[in-house]
RNA sequence: CGCGGGGUGGAGCAGUUCGGUAGCUCGCCGGGCUCAUAACCCGGAGGUCGUAGGUUCAAAUCCUGCCCCCGCAA
């Protein structure tokens, strides 16, 4: 069977790495490069690099235009794969595929459609979410669900870490449901109810304010590395928060200022709590321990 | 030519304005105290100050070129 696969991220391409080795990907949509870094430089997503490692007919588009269902045509593909593509595929591109489009999403559906199931999951300080296969529809991530599989988050998982474990289980997952996917044997369950949205976290949702309690910290923390990594204010400059964890003591100090105390790093947050940074990187500098940089500091500092 | 910060013993920083003995908080090694310790006390090792050149009696510090790292913005 004829299997055309979508998806722009490094984990998509991971994804596609393992699927082009068991099955006959014929082509590979992707989004078209993009500027990277300081300089710009235009860069391949990282799809269309392990597509190119595999050799395999590229097609790039950030949307998917009618000349781009001409293209699509022409690689006689049968079955559609959607990996984190980043771009709503129409109806009409839709019912181009004999055996459907199916699309990866790294939540439990109906819950957190969207964008970043993964980053909401831990912002929401969930205990569980997972991966859901699911053919899509033209809805926002609304189409019958194929395949689920729940799992739990790790207290001290970040998002990446998080994304990571997702999809080698989404891997898994598709190593289970591609067959009946080709064969046209998979029984699809319709979502029933509407659920809930996970949009893109932005950077201003990702600035820490100290009044919020140290558990919504450490949630904001978690859900934001390491895109886009939570930060807040020291001195005019950004400083980032890649890793911390609520205390458990209460907290006597105010809002945003800042204690060494027994080899830990402790910030003042809301309702009397306090957050511990573990790991922080000052705007100019290296990701480093918090300790480290507590320890360079030369007087106090309140962040905000 | 988008804006900006930085490179100083293993880590994080000060010192550069105004040239003149390598500093601080840790870590490490050895010793002491202690039931014990992430605590405390004593001692010690470890640095071509990113790199190449220039100015000077003298350069981490002043001048010039180059390399590397990072934040913001896109």
């Amino acid at each position: 069977m004829k299997i055309l696969f979508a998806g722009t991220t490094a984990g998509a391409a991971k994804v596609l790495e393992h699927l082009a080795k068991h099955n006959n990907v014929v082509a590979v949509l992707t989004r078209e490069d993009a500027p990277v870094g300081r300089k710009a430089t235009m860069t391949p997503s990282p799809v269309a690099v392990a597509a190119s490692a595999l050799r395999l007919p590229i097609i790039k588009a950030n949307r998917v235009t009618e000349a781009t269902d001409e293209l699509l045509i022409t690689t006689g593909f049968e079955l559609g794969i959607v990996v984190a593509y980043g771009a709503i595929l129409k109806q009409r591109t839709l019912d181009l595929a004999p055996r459907g489009w199916y699309n990866l999403h790294f939540s439990l559906l109906p819950e957190l459609r969207g964008a970043a199931p993964v980053q909401r999951a831990l912002l929401e300080g969930k205990t569980e979410t997972g991966v859901s296969l699911f053919r899509l529809d033209s809805g926002m991530d609304t189409g019958p669900i194929v395949a689920q599989v729940p799992t739990m988050i790790e207290p001290d998982e970040n998002a990446g870490d998080l994304l990571e474990r997702l999809t080698h289980i989404g891997i898994s997952l598709f190593d289970e449901t591609i067959p009946r996917l080709q064969a046209g044997t998979a029984v699809e369950h319709p979502q029933t109810s509407n659920g809930t949205s996970a949009n893109k976290i932005t950077r201003q949702d990702a600035r820490i304010t100290f009044e919020q309690t140290a558990k919504q910290i450490e949630n904001l923390v978690r859900a934001c590395n390491p895109e886009p990594m939570a930060w807040c204010d020291l001195g005019g400059e950004p400083l980032r928060i890649l890793a911390a964890r609520a205390s458990v003591l209460a907290s006597q100090l105010a809002p945003g200022e800042v204690l060494v105390d027994s080899n830990r790093v402790l910030v003042g947050s809301g309702n009397s709590t306090q957050i511990e940074f573990l790991e922080v990187q000052p705007a100019g500098k290296k990701p480093m321990a918090a300790l480290d940089w507590a320890r360079g500091l030369r007087e106090r500092v309140i962040l905000q």
